[in-house]
DNA sequence: TGTCGTTGAGCAATCGATTGCACAGTGCGC
DNA sequence: GCGCACTGTGCAATCGATTGCTCAACGACA
């Protein structure tokens, strides 16, 4: 039963006209029930299914949102941080809910058309970004002309909508955990190349301030495993006296259990280490991960239904999802 | 500056008709220089670009290939395993090097319409299934009428175009391992409901035969980490004898390091475990994984050629990628 | 000056689905 | 028996870009 390509293709076996067809399959009261069992009967048989392309230019919407990682920063060469990966699944699934598909990709920002040409090519109803990276000014340009727009990110005082979490609360609340347990030289371990991040070690410097700590050292590590890392790692090294580190993630804090264990050094017992994620591994590493949790699922619904009101022309607000700490047996 | 929407405005502002727009930006060589340059500095200054939904339903193709996860078995009730990820953002970056871009979506097969809908709903040019799943009849179905179609999968007789690697050798290679090792009461941690794992199962069993030893038990764990794995994994408890592993995934191996050490027993001394897949993070588990590596950047880029050889008609067929394994700690 | 070839651009159909409006047919009341 | 309201379909324009064909203008050449 080869399927049949167009609408007009079933009205003629239907003997109606192709307007009699759109109708009948979009419910029309105004088509005899007679009418409507015959053309649903033809459509049935053929397997015939709209051509979306048509229907989309018609109606002037896609039902597709365009879902985008801007890669500027070099914390995520690639979205291989499974933070990333499920907030991305999470979204999908709710975007699926409202029956709209996910139109997904990564773009290494060499000019700042790239949010441009998502926005205008007309492929997809609205926008989410996933990190600010270092697109700030990209973003804040594209707000002003360009409304269904979403990011997830640092929330502060950007012109967009912005959802994320209080990422200095977080650092601030891991700092604070390591520092009530007597640990008295932490490691701030991550790049601060976004927003997210400085935020996060301003919350690790804040906690110091207020519990009158001087701050340990800062070792930058990539989001991601990467080759290099291994050498940013020596670090460990270089300051044996480190008795606690604040990990800027969870894969960041799963190396520093690796790195650890390697040199022989016991966590909790002789340096202990805080997370930032709560990706699922985190739960079943050797030892389970103590780290702040983001609720990936909520921040997902709350996304997709800040984009859905913007896209109905409302002025939908930035907002923020809560935050927690998550104890195990790391720290 | 406030992008204009279509060929025809831009058209008015030149003072010419939107075909020779259209043909200006396309680079037709019988329009003038001088028309060319009046028209790019319009389009420039108004930040205009065409409507890719028109383009595509003018040119009968979307530049835009349907990616789907069939949840239909119970391993991965969501994609939130890092080898699916990784996949999907390997595609992800060949897609993009082919200029195409990437319709991501998941679907609870309730019936065997999931894929023809997709298939002729004209969203995308070309579609690429990840796992088979227990959807083996939808997709030899669909491959007889439609031909751009790539599965990730167990490749056997299927008569669609199936990517993947050997399973059966590669559940051989990490139980002869065991084997070779001197262990003897190996368990094979996973389930056994989509093809590749029933296939790395058999390799699991081929092994035991081949080296005349009774296989172990079989603990049924699912590929991502759930509510009730737990329960599964009191398997554990009763079979205190075990002194290995095969996992089906890197997770269940993960989650199997995890369980062991909870347990007071130590990896790889009272027991070796095996992973399968070789995902980013199974260097970094504690002791790191010895696993089976399939590559997935040639992975990708495999199926992405065969899908563009078929979307041009070219009939092409199923192919296998190497395998090999890693050896780390963990056996 | 008349003819032909070339260049550059316009006209209009097309892709496939949707929808406002027109209109034929039916049943009803008076 | 006539007009009216109502129902069910058809007609044709529309969404925005592309492209085969047509055609005007120009220069060259005889």
């Amino acid at each position: 039963m080869k399927p049949l390509t167009t609408l007009a293709d079933i009205a003629t076996l239907a003997g109606v006209t192709p307007a009699t067809v759109s109708r009948a399959l979009s419910g029309n009261p105004r088509i005899s029930e007679a009418t409507r069992a015959r053309v649903m009967a033809i459509v049935e048989q053929h397997g015939f299914r709209l051509n979306q392309t048509a229907r989309n230019l018609r109606l002037g919407r896609t039902r597709a949102i365009a879902t985008v990682v801007p890669l500027g920063h070099q914390s995520a060469q690639r979205i291989s941080d499974p933070f990333y990966t499920t907030l991305i699944g999470q979204l999908m699934d709710e975007l699926a809910r409202r029956d709209h598909a996910m139109l997904l990709s990564a773009v290494a920002p060499s000019d700042g058309g790239w949010l441009a040409e998502i926005a205008h090519s007309g492929r997809a109803d609205g926008i989410i970004v996933l990190c600010q990276s270092d697109q700030d000014a990209v973003l804040r340009e594209a707000a002003r002309t360009y409304r269904p727009l979403v990011v997830w990110g640092e929330t502060q005082d950007e012109p967009y909508c912005c959802v994320g979490t209080d990422n200095r609360r977080g650092g601030k609340l891991s700092t604070t955990h390591l520092l009530a347990a007597g640990r008295r030289r932490i490691a701030f371990a991550g790049m601060m190349d976004t927003p997210e991040l400085v935020a996060r070690h301003q919350g690790y410097l804040e906690a110091h301030r207020e519990a009158g700590v001087v701050p340990g050292p800062h070792i930058p590590v990539p989001f991601a495993f990467e080759a290099d890392a291994r050498d940013l790692y020596a670090a460990l090294d270089r300051y044996p006296d480190i008795d606690g580190i604040v990990a800027a993630s969870d894969m960041i804090a799963m190396k520093a259990l690796n790195e650890l264990s390697q040199r022989g050094r016991s966590v909790p017992h002789d340096v202990a280490v805080v997370g930032y994620d709560d990706v699922t591994v985190a739960a079943h590493t050797v030892p389970p991960l103590t780290t702040i949790r983001q609720d990936l699922t909520l921040a997902a619904s709350l996304m997709v239904d800040l984009l859905f009101r913007r896209m109905q022309g409302e002025d939908a607000p930035s907002a923020q999802i809560p935050l927690s700490i998550i104890h195990r047996q790391s720290a």
